[in-house]
DNA sequence: CTGTTAGCGCATTCAC
DNA sequence: GTGAATGCGCTAACAG
């Protein structure tokens, strides 16, 4: 039925040795092309164990040898936001390169239910993990439950410990929007945005009020909204931003979520009423074919991965600890003009 | 420093062992709610264990016990493709339901990376394998090489071997936009859609034909375009049709990238040409907001992935051979009518 | 160059 | 109810 005709049996390094009469030891060698073993045998193994199709037992191998198991962790709080499947897009690219696959942990943005996928995880045997934190305090990613796993942060730098993270330039990206905003001659300029405990929430704010600062603007508690909310409760707050006497004449959305709120508290307006002008953090597809002009932070998620994976295979390649490090993601300004 | 001030090597089940005076059987039983052990050892086991922090290695335990690994690989050409990760995401809840795991091997549609990311996960252990297919032989997914490990294809019926699979309703869903964009009185009708070759080419076009043949309309190969290519190729198939003498009023597209393509191609047009109804499979992402009416052929794609996980378990669960299954996910119509 | 011994961490099997 | 021996598949460490 096949090339082999061999018993069902999933067959091991002895069954390939009794064959050849030789010792487990030797197609061991053969195997993982360590040296010290005669060509000719060498190649006597290998020829066997082609015809055989016999193919190594990883997991006993890792058991043994106490190596690496090629595999990294990677937490999300949910796989379907594009981000983080981008994400591990870019990760499981670079693991490869290394040798590694990912293993996937989902959160649902609950950390009680992170703690539990960390700790399964690193039950699991896995070299290293990546985590875009569910929660603010970071303290069960630590050395103590985590025999000394390389952990890195994504989108999220460590509160509590002591472990590499990759950030996006969220207080960078967000200030050039809203100094944009300025340029264009806006003063009022409204804020949605998440809530100052999650880090990007705080800076992503952070950029909007300096950006005010240096246009010598004054915060206007009116103008700022930040919640953490979804989509209706975004297109709700601005509305309710654009209802006000002396409504902005721009917004400036922290990310996704608000973006699409903004775009649609803005779509029902009528033609004559003044045209408000809107900027937001990450990118949206199809934003080009949107009847609004809109500007957006834009960055490569898939690049937030693979610099994880780099810092991840760098420490696990040194032998003397390393002090943290911390990687940030540039982002560039997109202007997508109203089409027509 | 911590709770437990004991050395920072691994502990293994003898160590807690040594420390209660006990046998590592002892504690292996209380650990696994084993009867046949007293009820005051496992909670004095348990205690220990608890003190210790310790964690049983669930690598060794399954080199051992033979029993399954409780990891599932996933196999798909792009994860960044929002079908592709909200599948990964109902195949990961559903997993975790069964105490599984699920690994990542992404192929970038390459049908010989496919059988490597096949070999490999194989390697590790997997229990189980879901897979979308890159190319259109299947036989490498067969029992010989895959230990007869239970395997289920998505978005695409096994050719050359009996396995499950999870399909969606591509003829039904195809059959159904066409039918109420002739509902709608269209005659000339474009298809933009997939080559033959592939599964969901070939079906989606099927609908396409027999609703026109329902209808009493004859294919015209003017209005029919089966390209395997990206957004750019679809939008210039797109203006190639509607340049053409008598264009069609209406275009049916057979996946997302088309639909891109075919929204492109018809946002540029000017206010005084007649309008040109589009139907698409796949739904879209603001789909309500671009200034064109719309017809999307919906799915959950995460219940591809519950569904498959549901087929491997059922089968992993069954000692006695099973006929291979094939789930048929349901599509529904939705119509985006234009704002305003 | 090749084989032998031992053991990774745990669970099956059989004693007691 | 508990413990001792044995082995999962493979590979370090040491023989020869």
């Amino acid at each position: 039925m096949s090339a082999h005709s061999e018993s069902e049996q999933t067959l091991t390094m002895r069954d390939v040795a009794a064959r050849l009469g030789v010792s487990p030891m030797t197609v061991s060698r053969a195997l993982r092309g360590q040296r010290g073993i005669g060509e000719a045998t060498r190649q006597r193994v290998l020829d066997e164990v082609a015809a055989l199709g016999y193919r190594p037992n990883k997991r006993a191998r890792g058991l043994r040898s106490g190596g690496p198991n090629e595999l990294i962790g990677l937490v999300v709080t949910n796989l379907a936001n594009p981000f983080y499947s981008q994400l591990a897009v870019g990760l499981e690219q670079s693991c490869v390169g290394y040798g590694a696959r990912v293993v996937l942990g989902s959160t649902g943005e609950d950390p009680a239910a992170e703690r539990e996928v960390v700790a399964d995880l690193v039950d699991r045997g896995v070299d290293g993990l990546v985590v875009v934190p569910a929660g603010h305090d970071h303290s069960h990613l630590g050395g103590e439950g985590l025999r000394d796993l390389p952990v890195v942060l994504a989108a999220s730098p460590p509160m509590g410990i002591d472990v590499d993270c990759v950030l996006v330039d969220d207080f960078g990206g967000s200030r050039e929007a809203c100094r944009r905003l300025v340029a264009r001659g806006h003063r009022r300029i409204g804020f949605l945005g998440l809530p100052p405990s999650l880090w990007t929430g705080s800076e992503r704010f952070r950029g909007y009020a300096v950006a005010l600062e240096e246009a010598g603007i004054a915060l206007d508690e009116r103008y700022i909204s930040r919640h953490r909310g979804d989509r209706v409760l975004a297109e709700k707050a601005a509305r309710a931003m654009l209802a006000l006497p002396d409504p902005p004449t721009a917004l400036l959305t922290a990310n996704n979520r608000n973006t699409i709120g903004a775009l649609r508290a803005l779509q029902g307006r009528a033609e004559d009423e003044k045209p408000v002008a809107l900027a937001g953090f990450d990118d949206i597809e199809l934003a080009d074919m949107l009847h609004l002009p809109l500007t957006v932070v834009s960055y490569d998620p898939a690049e937030i991965g693979r610099a994880a994976a780099t810092l991840l295979f760098e420490r696990q390649a040194s032998t003397v600890p390393q002090p943290p490090r911390r990687v940030t993601i540039a982002t560039t300004l997109v202007d997508y003009p109203a089409p027509r």
